[in-house]
DNA sequence: TGCGCATATGCAATGACTGGCATATGATAG
DNA sequence: CTATCATATGCCAGTCATTGCATATGCGCA
């Protein structure tokens, strides 16, 4: 019966790919894939002001890929759809330990856990 | 030295996903992965006017991500980047052969490759 | 209860992409 | 050399995404 893709059987699969073809967007799920952060983390690092920030990590969530938890005053959000995280390792390459390190603690931030180092 | 992504790392990348990003750009991939087709043979399947097909290969042909070939009158276009290959076998799922069939020959097809069947 | 911090939301202006069409090119056959 | 067929290009208006900013929410703590 399926022999023949429906018509937007190829707008659901766009739609996965245009939330990665954005370079803030790709940025932080470049973050996330590495470890769960917080919003005022990601500010710091991106650069960007807050609003800024939450609404990218709401087109996130609201597609599913990412999930926010909160903990305390702050809320960390984690990729959690794997298939974005296999397109991230084969466009991006995989996770580098140097680089995930360069992004995990960061000397200006409020965050929890970089206040901690 | 690079331990920290240059600003445009992912602006270069997204404009990967971008392309993909689209649902026609999308199928016109999933069809050219399968096997090279001419312009008019995507214009009977795809239902779209040629001019239209023309510039969506024309975005994907400037990406360097297909490549056309003249052959005779026509001009058959190619998957040629392994990359994509690899992002439409993640999310579109694999190469099924009966669906390949039922996209190769088209019964109002004006193409060489459909009119001798 | 009220204050402050972290995050979220709503809105508006700019800019980019989309899709439709008229027309240009270029090769081939007669 | 002309006509025709396949494909390419240029241009335009409509639509959607982006981003910046003002402000709202909500939670913890004094």
């Amino acid at each position: 019966m399926t022999t023949t893709p429906s018509p937007d059987f190829y707008t659901v699969h766009a739609e996965r790919f245009k939330l990665l073809g954005h370079p803030m967007r790709l940025q932080i799920l470049d973050v996330l894939r590495r470890s769960p952060e917080c919003v005022c983390h990601l500010e710091t690092l991106l650069g960007k002001p807050q609003p800024y920030i939450s609404q990218q990590l709401r087109v996130l969530r609201e597609a599913g890929v990412v999930a926010d938890r909160k903990e305390g005053p702050n809320v960390y959000y984690a990729l959690i759809d794997p298939q974005v995280a296999s397109l991230l390792n084969l466009v991006l390459g995989p996770i580098l330990p140097s680089r995930a390190n360069a992004q995990n603690i960061l000397p200006d931030c409020p965050c929890p856990r970089c206040a901690r180092a």
